[in-house]
DNA sequence: CAGTGGTCTAGACCACATT
DNA sequence: ATGTGGTCTAGACCACTGT
């Protein structure tokens, strides 16, 4: 590829100047995804500044999530995540009643081998905001299951699901495996039948506890859905936070205009 | 604060390690929001290590959105962004015709002060995903309407809206100010009555020019929402493409069990 | 003015991947 | 063995903020 050199009228210092042309040349698909930039030694030599100026571009473009870094091999282009797309319909009855998981159901349709690990199960008071939402009295407990999902290997999101204790307890939602059509067919069964579902959605960057059970590269952010569903009495019945790779997902959502 | 010591048995390198007791005292609310973090000339002479080790430290949380730098003054752990909810209820005819515009009607209900500026209004022809969704043929043309919203003077979101220009040219939606009740309000005088939207999120990390118009340090990623308006006949009749400052939004979506 | 963070230099040693 | 990025040192000068 072709590099520029640096303006010293130019009010942006050098490391901003670099950073610019190694942006533009992705932009312009001189450099495309998979690419190696060049090495830091060539862009000291290049632009005679500083290995540590040179550092410094090439972490401008980590953090905006552009390229990575790979120890001992170089720099490279961001390659896109292979995007999941989420539609409204992904809980619909009918997915459940064919045996299958809301996850699973979207996997198959997108051709992707699913999995679930992590799994863990357990019983504990719940925070503040899960009480609230439950609509829990004080001293009333939860029943908490943790997963991660993967998709052809890939870890791509973290779930938290919380039931209350009153409704999961004794039941096969306390199983590691609840069977067919995953705990939302089994809430049905328990004489809970779903209503709707309310999904809170945020973006921030992911803790370090989640870039490593996402094993996430920097400046890539999380898609946080906090999921509340409820049964046809208008009782909220389960509290579902999960953590999603924010660059392979496209969450869809159809609003009525009324 | 109390600051720790660096344990050269530990596997982590020495930046890492001071990131994680800084990032400690901000979890346990020994550093509230808004207050200043140890100077760098601090950490220096606390940990005895070369200053580019103390900024690496620091270097971390900020990337990780946990706190701010600001020249002059001092680092400071993140103050919590305003929340604006935005209910799935939004686009609702009732505000239409209460001649508020959806973005006037959320920030009212939030008791915010509200604005829209730097509007651009431009006729051109549409980009490739923007003329699959409104479904037009080669060589038609777009209305393009540009905008920033602020809340209390702070930016907090820049949308672009296509709409195709043989619906809005001519009409009031042309116009830098459409009316009471925004363009789709006008749409709906001009017998497109709105039947249902559709909204495509994901979050990333905003671009440069981005970061500039929303006003965004480093470490806060974008949510995107790319919404499409669909008239009673089923015809796309208006794609708009969003960008907000992520941790200053939740949106909230109901979702029918079926 | 003193104190803060922003940028830069010119080295050094290390860990990792490839040949 | 070579080339890559990861970490660190010990300085330097600059720009911004406050008193």
């Amino acid at each position: 590829m072709q590099l520029g050199t640096i303006d010293r009228g130019d009010d942006r210092p050098p490391y901003r100047q670099i950073a610019a042309q190694l942006r533009d040349a992705i932009d312009r698909g001189e450099l495309r995804a998979g690419d190696r930039l060049p090495s830091e030694a060539e862009l000291t030599r290049h632009y005679s500044v500083a290995r540590m100026t040179a550092r410094q571009a090439i972490q401008e473009l980590r953090t905006e999530g552009l390229v990575v870094a790979e120890h001992g091999r170089g720099v490279f282009v961001r390659l896109p995540a292979p995007v999941r797309r989420l539609a409204s319909d992904r809980f619909a009855r009918k997915h459940r009643e064919a045996g299958q998981a809301a996850f699973l159901a979207e996997a198959e349709k997108a051709g992707v081998r699913a999995q679930v690990d992590q799994i863990e199960v357990s019983t504990a008071p719940p925070a503040p905001d899960v009480r609230e939402r439950l609509r829990l009295d004080d001293g009333d407990s939860v029943l908490v299951r943790s997963r991660r999902y993967l998709a052809d290997d890939r870890p791509i999101e973290v779930a938290v699901s919380y039931l209350p204790a009153e409704i999961a307890e004794g039941t096969p939602i306390a199983e590691a495996n609840p069977g067919p059509g995953g705990i939302y067919a089994r809430l049905e069964d328990a004489g809970h039948t779903l209503d709707h579902f309310v999904e809170e959605v945020t973006a921030r960057m992911p803790t370090g506890d989640e870039r490593r059970r996402l094993e996430l590269p920097d400046g890539v952010p999380v898609l946080v859905v906090v999921r509340t569903a409820f049964d046809t009495t208008g009782r909220p019945v389960e509290v579902c936070d999960t953590v999603k790779a924010a660059p392979a997902y496209v969450l869809e959502y159809e609003v009525p205009a009324r």
